[in-house]
This record gives C-alpha cells, structure tokens and sequence, in this order.
DNA sequence: CGCATTTGACCTCT
DNA sequence: AGAGGTCAAATGCG
C-alpha cells in the first residue's frame, strides 16, 4: 500500500494550518530549522517539500482572486478548483473519465497544459472540463485545474494521464468542499507527501503521527491514515525508471530514496518542544513510510 | 474498424 | 495583437 499523510492542525482549523504553513516556510528560508541526521537527502526533501508546497498553497488562497484565468472563468460562471497531484494521484485518477481535446504551448511554461473533456459531454451533455499542466519547479507535480461540474451519470473509472494507457485501478474521486482553495492546500500536502510502496522501510510498525512544531505555533501533526486515494498500478511504472520490473530498486524519483538501517531524524526545536526528543521517536518519523 | 490522441488552424477574449 | 481555449482532420493503437 501507499501512505498518504493528511494535514490535521489541532483544531480542525483550516486557516490556522494555513498559518503554520507559512511560519515552516519561513523557518525553513531562514535555516532555523535545519536538519540533520544519516539520511539527510529524506531531510532535505521533507523541508523542501514543505516549504514549496506551502508557497504553493499560501499563494494559491491569496492570489486566486487575481488570476486573470480565475476572473474569465467566474465570468463564464463556471465553477474553477485548482489543485496540484503527484503523478502517482494524476495517474489513479480523479474517479472520471476524461478525453483529451486538445494540447498547447502556454508562454512563460516548461510545459504544455493538456485540455481534458469529460467523455459523457457528447452522450449527457456533460460540461466538465479539466486542464493539466505539469509544474515548472518539480516535473513530477501537475497542476489540475477542473472548470465545471460533473452533469453525467457514470461508473467512477480513473482518469488517464497525458500519454498514458488507461488502468483498471479503481480510486475514488477527490473530494471537494465549500472552500476550494482549503481544499486544495489539504490535497496539496496530502499528494505531496505521498510514499510509494517501493520506498517502505521496513521493520517499522503501525503508523504513527509524524508531527512537526515550531516556536510560533502550538504544534501540526502530519497523520497517517488509510489512504482516501489508491495507489498507482505499479505495471504502468508512470514516472518510474525503466528498471526490470521485478526489481525492488526505485529510480531516484520523489518523494525521496531511503536507505540505511541507523536512520536519524530530528528538528533542531524538538527538545525544546518536545518532539523526536527520543531516539526511538525516530519511528515517527518514518512510520509514515509505511 | 472504432476510439483515443495528436496537432495545426481557428475562435474568443482581453 | 497576442495568448489561451476549442475544433477537427490526421494519425496511432488495440
């Protein structure tokens, strides 16, 4: 299985995450928190991580009001959610089926958006439509972007991923509330933090919450839960090298590559607030790994 | 052969 | 006028 981490602040509240969000991003800009520890390439990816997708979030909910392809679209009175995924989310799908109709170069953009219909737009005059563009900072990243809703009525299939055959692998669709852009943050994180099986410890045990602090905020815990999104079929392999397929080696490809038995993991703050204080805490850790 | 994708042209909007 | 969005013919694949 995959683990997939789940932003929880202490009280359910959403703009409280989206201020710790901010005050991690700067900790880890000024360097005050700094890690270290004999899998410092999991460190640095975790901060960096962290620290984009919170860039990301933080100006995805400020900005989206400024967006002149957000303001076209209000104009049209079409509903707009943005969201970023991992290709492994891009590749299990959003629970409905897609056809593409069109690709193009967009100006300042590594890469080119893809135009996705939905398939019942013909048969059930359907009027969703989906726009996915790889990230310009991590090829590994989409941004989606969904105008309109869903009309039809369908069988939940996973969508497809430009290029990309379809799979039989069943997810359901990304859940979507009354405020889009927390949403999106919660998502942002959780298909960011994503682990894919090939990338396990093992020997760790049940899951436990891996919970992060910083002098500014009471606490944030990262929670391990059953994953709402299916992992991707591994034979489709989509981003993966093309290793023989019945190796257990990943490519170096994100999230991260793990390795060591001795793994140390700790913020500088822990001991004054009192996590990952103990060398067996290290557990927390990685527990999300499995 | 049917369906999905690709791609250049055309349309719309700012 | 330029950029983004859509159309539709061509192409590929099962």
């Amino acid at each position: 299985m995959a683990a997939r981490v789940n932003l929880v602040d202490g009280n359910g509240c959403i703009p409280q995450v989206v201020t710790e969000l901010c005050h991690i991003k700067e900790l880890v800009r000024q360097q005050e928190v700094h890690l270290d520890g004999s899998v410092p390439d999991l460190c640095k990816h975790l901060a960096s991580q962290i620290s984009s997708i919170a860039d990301h979030s933080i100006s995805m909910l400020s900005d989206a009001s400024d967006d002149p392809i957000f303001k076209a679209t209000m104009k049209r009175n079409k509903k707009r959610h943005e969201l970023r995924v991992s290709n492994a989310d891009l590749l299990a799908g959003d629970g409905h089926n897609w056809r593409m109709y069109g690709q193009k170069e967009i100006l300042g953009a590594k890469h080119r958006r893809a135009y996705y219909r939905c398939t019942h737009w013909n048969s059930q005059g359907c009027k969703a439509v989906k726009q996915v563009q790889g990230t310009d900072e991590d090829p590994t990243f989409f941004n989606i972007v969904y105008i309109g809703e869903h009309t039809c009525v369908q069988g939940q299939r996973a969508a497809v991923a430009p290029g990309q055959a379809a799979t039989d692998a069943q997810a359901p669709e990304y859940k979507y509330n009354a405020n889009p852009g927390a949403s999106s943050l919660l998502q942002s994180l959780s298909s960011s933090l994503t682990v894919e099986p090939e990338q396990q410890l093992q020997g760790w045990d049940a899951p436990a919450p891996f919970c992060f602090s910083t002098p500014a905020m009471a606490s944030g815990c990262l929670m391990l839960e059953s994953s709402p999104f299916s992992a991707p079929s591994r034979s489709k392999n989509w981003g993966v090298s093309s290793a023989t397929s019945d190796s257990n080696h990943v490519a170096s490809f994100p999230p991260f590559e793990v390795a060591g038995d001795d793994a140390f993991f700790r913020f500088d703050e822990a001991d004054d607030y009192g996590f990952l204080d103990d060398p067996d805490s290290t557990s927390d850790v990685f527990s999300f790994l499995e």
